[in-house]
DNA sequence: GAACAAAATTTGCCATTGCATCGTTTTCAC
DNA sequence: GTGAAAACGATGCAATGGCAAATTTTGTTC
């Protein structure tokens, strides 16, 4: 069969995927913080408290890792983790006031790389670029998960209104 | 800081890889293939006989991950390795025949996917998002390695002159 | 309203993997 | 030619992460 390899489109997602990962992780680690922490963080910031299985499924990262991920930052005081009064099965997760702090300290760091990463390009390609992005990854939106992409991201807490559109 | 997380490019990339990555797991799973031990196949079957570090290289992941996996492979008939004659401290990997079958008949595997990514792309359009992943890829190229991204990809063995354009 | 099923999270256990170290072989400088 | 440095790969150890079982709460059915 006919096929090239790394001309394929996973090959060339992941690569790009890992180094992008790669880097960003070496300028986390002076904060001790890996990539799904840093991931929490920024999700909690721009979409305000949320439950733990909305933020497995909003980073894609195993929930029993992100419940792990959780403890360890809650720990450090950056996160704060509580029951629901009227639902008791499920958690808020939300920043504290450090936290929120440190994710703002954290913001020019991702910009930075993602500067780097489309220096090249002008503004119309960026968004076509992410759109198709988007795109691809609804065409497998449909199709049977695994246990680290979680069911529908459905019901956020969302206590003061962020806008949900991603 | 303005900064819209869910619409930057290292979550967009990486949700879509992740998602990709998943699902070819799945896949491989029913023949006891992790995605590692997949795609060093797959370059092995595209590129020829590699030395470990490039092989390493090529699909960005660890070297000591792709030594082990290369012996389990090696257990399992499906890969060879041996010291090159010439040069004591490298080693050759190859496929097996039971490799070269195995992998072929990943392939279909491996195009569906693909398929289903860019289903609802031209041609054109998928030729434009490839060639941007690697650009973005590039752009990342001169910045400081993590040990999982080796240094150039160079000297590779290529018995059988292959063509070794990406 | 009791029993049972489903949802949400946590935790125990095990496999995978990353980092640092080590052993070997080759290359380089003098 | 000798010694130092670099290249290459393998491995010990510790940490990370995944899966499945356990726990707690909520929802449903009869």
């Amino acid at each position: 069969m006919q096929y090239r390899f790394t001309n394929s489109l996973p090959y060339l997602l992941n690569r790009a995927d890992v180094r992008i990962g790669d880097l960003f992780s070496q300028r986390l680690a002076e904060y001790d913080l890996t990539l799904p922490m840093y991931q929490a963080m920024a999700v909690l910031r721009q979409e305000g408290p949320q439950r733990l299985s909305d933020l497995s499924a909003m980073i894609t990262v195993e929930i029993s890792t992100v419940s792990r991920l959780v403890t360890t930052l809650k720990r450090r005081g950056l996160l704060s983790r509580e029951r629901l009064e009227d639902n008791g099965r499920t958690v808020r997760i939300d920043l504290t006031e450090a936290g929120r702090q440190l994710i703002e300290e954290l913001m020019p760091i991702a910009a930075d790389i993602e500067a780097i990463g489309t220096g090249t390009f002008s503004d119309s390609e960026i968004a076509w670029f992410k759109k198709a992005l988007r795109q691809i990854y609804g065409n497998f939106a449909h199709m049977e998960k695994s246990p680290r992409v979680q069911s529908g991201v459905g019901d956020f807490i969302n206590v003061q209104g962020s806008n949900n559109q991603l």
